[in-house]
DNA sequence: TATCTATATAGATGTTTATCAATATATTGC
DNA sequence: GCAATATATTGATAAACATCTATATAGATA
């Protein structure tokens, strides 16, 4: 069901609003989006991301989210798998770091056409 | 289930990577990741959004999505629920319109720390 | 090796949701 | 009003998923 290995970044991710994506192309990018859908785990990457060197092991991460052990292992499981979260064993604990590199991919994914683009409609020049 | 308004954009929505947010303060903003987490949806999005004026009557949008006409009436709704488009009855035709806004929203919430920014950590400074 | 701690996995359960067929609603034109 | 067309809603079904408890795994330490 779940992969092991993160999404490809190979291919991925032509702007959806540039032009029309075919179904096999859209997917890829719902499954990033999907990750972030879910309260808890866009709770562990803002989290994450704020504390120093953007790191955070498990057991810090328990009480602040209000989730049994299990079920935080899952989210991070989820994020990892996404690309959005790297892991490092230290010792006892396993750090989850965050990875801004998928969230700058998010960011282009998301870009609106630009004045200049041949296929810009009336509406969106008015921004 | 489903409310019959858009999300409020009021007090919606801080930055997700620039300090630790509470369940109910992602709970906004992963609603419309959740929104966008459905391939077809997304792909709803990428055609209305590269028609002409940015705009789509529903019977343009079953065959390109190969789906039934209630589902895509359902996916629809979700969008217009969520705010990512607008809709306006001509005649017999219901058009739907992307609305830029949303997306340019995520874009903030999506933003990575910057160099000044206080709580910027090492990792991320590398970018 | 035995024990303790941190994290992951397995299995079960209830909820959400994507989908469709059938039907309802709304608009147009006769 | 009636028929035709466009869109929405209802109800049913199956799949996906979030969550928990219980258990397994892996590293540290005595």
């Amino acid at each position: 069901m779940n992969m092991n290995s993160p999404i490809d970044l190979k291919n991925c991710c032509k702007p959806v609003l540039s032009s029309f994506l075919k179904a096999d192309e859209v997917a890829e990018i719902a499954a990033i989006f999907r990750v972030l859908g879910e309260p808890a785990r866009l709770q562990l990457l803002s989290f994450i991301a704020n504390r120093p060197q953007a790191e955070a092991c498990v057991c810090e991460l328990i009480e602040p989210l209000g989730l049994s052990q299990p079920t935080v292992s899952h989210h991070l499981k989820v994020l990892y798998e996404a690309g959005l979260l790297k892991k490092e064993r230290r010792g006892t604990w396993i750090y989850y770091q965050f990875v801004p590199e998928r969230i700058e991919l998010l960011q282009k994914v998301l870009a609106l056409p630009s004045v200049d683009e041949p296929n810009l409609h009336l509406r969106i020049s008015k921004l």
